[in-house]
DNA sequence: TACAAAGTGGGGAGAAGTGGGGGAAAGTGT
DNA sequence: ACACTTTCCCCCACTTCTCCCCACTTTGTA
C-alpha cells in the first residue's frame, strides 16, 4: 500500500477509504491504535498474521499487547467505500475533520492531517531520506 | 536503463515515459521520492522485492521506511504511454513543465530539468568521473 | 517523400469523494 | 414491557477528478 490521501471525516464519523487502498485492504479489515497517536488499518489477512504472532508469544508478553486488541475495531465498508470509525479511536488519534490516510506497505495509517503534516516535515528531510536508503541497501 | 530524455509535464500532470524505458519499466510501475529532490521509478518486479524486504524487517525498523511508501505511487501507463504523477510527488521534486527522465541501471529518475542540469554539470567533471571509476575497481 | 512511431494536448464519460434523509436496531430509563 | 433516544446502516444526490479516447505535431526511418 502506497500513497498519501487527504480525506474528510463527515459529521457521522464516516471515513472514505481511498480507492487505491480498497483492493488491498478488502471490504472487511481491522483498525487499531498505533504509536505516534495515529491509527493503523490491517487487511483481514495481515490482522490474522499479526494475531497469530501475538498468540505465539509468552503469556506475560501477550498481556502487554492487550490495548492493541481492546481498541481494535472490525470495520466493514459501506456501499460508498466508507467505514465508521468508533469514537474512542477517533479521540485517541485526535481526528475531527481533515484526515490523512497513508499507505505503509503492509498496512495503512490514519492521521489527523495537521499532525501528519508535522510528522511528515520531520521525516522528509534529505538527511533522513538518505539514512533510509542507506539502511535499505537497495 | 540508460539515457537522458527531456519531456514535458502537461497541464494535467501527465508525463510521457520515454519509449526506450517503457519495456524495462513495464506498464505498471512505482514512483517514489529519492534523495537529491528527484523521483525514482522502479519496475513492479523491483518494487516487490523491495517491499518484501521491508515486510520482513522488525516493526520499529519498518516505521522508518514509512516516507518511502507514503510518497510512493503505483503508476499505470495510459494508451499513450503516459503516467499521472500525484501532486505531492511533483511538489517534492519541484516539477512544473520541463522534466528530464534519466535511466539509472535498475531504475529511472525523474528530475526537474533545471535542477538536473545543475546536477549534471557537477557530476560530469573529469575529476568526478575519475573518482567514480576508482570506486568501481572495474 | 511517404510512412510509422513518439510526444503533446484536450474533451467527455464514468468513478471517487462528500453530504444528508429515513428507517432499522440497539441501548436507556420509567 | 413500553416509550424514547441514540446509533448505525442503506439509499440517493451532487461535485470533483481521473482516466479513456481522439486528434494533431514532431521526429525518425525506410
Amino acid at each position: 500500500m502506497t500513497g498519501e490521501y487527504e480525506h474528510t471525516l463527515d459529521a457521522k464519523g464516516r471515513l472514505a477509504i481511498p480507492s487505491r487502498l480498497r483492493d488491498e485492504l478488502g471490504s472487511v479489515f481491522y483498525v487499531t491504535l498505533s504509536m505516534d497517536k495515529c491509527l493503523s488499518a490491517y487487511s483481514a489477512e495481515n490482522w490474522k498474521r499479526f494475531s497469530e504472532k501475538v498468540d505465539a508469544m509468552p503469556f506475560v508478553k501477550q498481556r502487554k499487547m492487550r490495548p492493541l486488541f481492546a481498541f481494535a475495531a472490525r470495520c466493514e465498508t459501506d456501499g460508498q467505500g466508507r467505514i465508521l470509525l468508533p469514537q474512542n479511536l477517533r479521540e485517541y488519534a485526535g481526528l475531527d475533520k481533515a484526515v490523512t490516510v497513508v499507505g505503509c506497505n503492509n498496512h495503512a495509517e490514519i492521521w489527523d492531517s495537521e499532525r501528519w503534516n508535522e510528522q511528515h516535515d520531520a521525516e522528509m528531510t534529505p538527511e533522513n531520506i538518505a539514512a533510509v536508503m542507506e539502511e535499505l541497501e537497495f
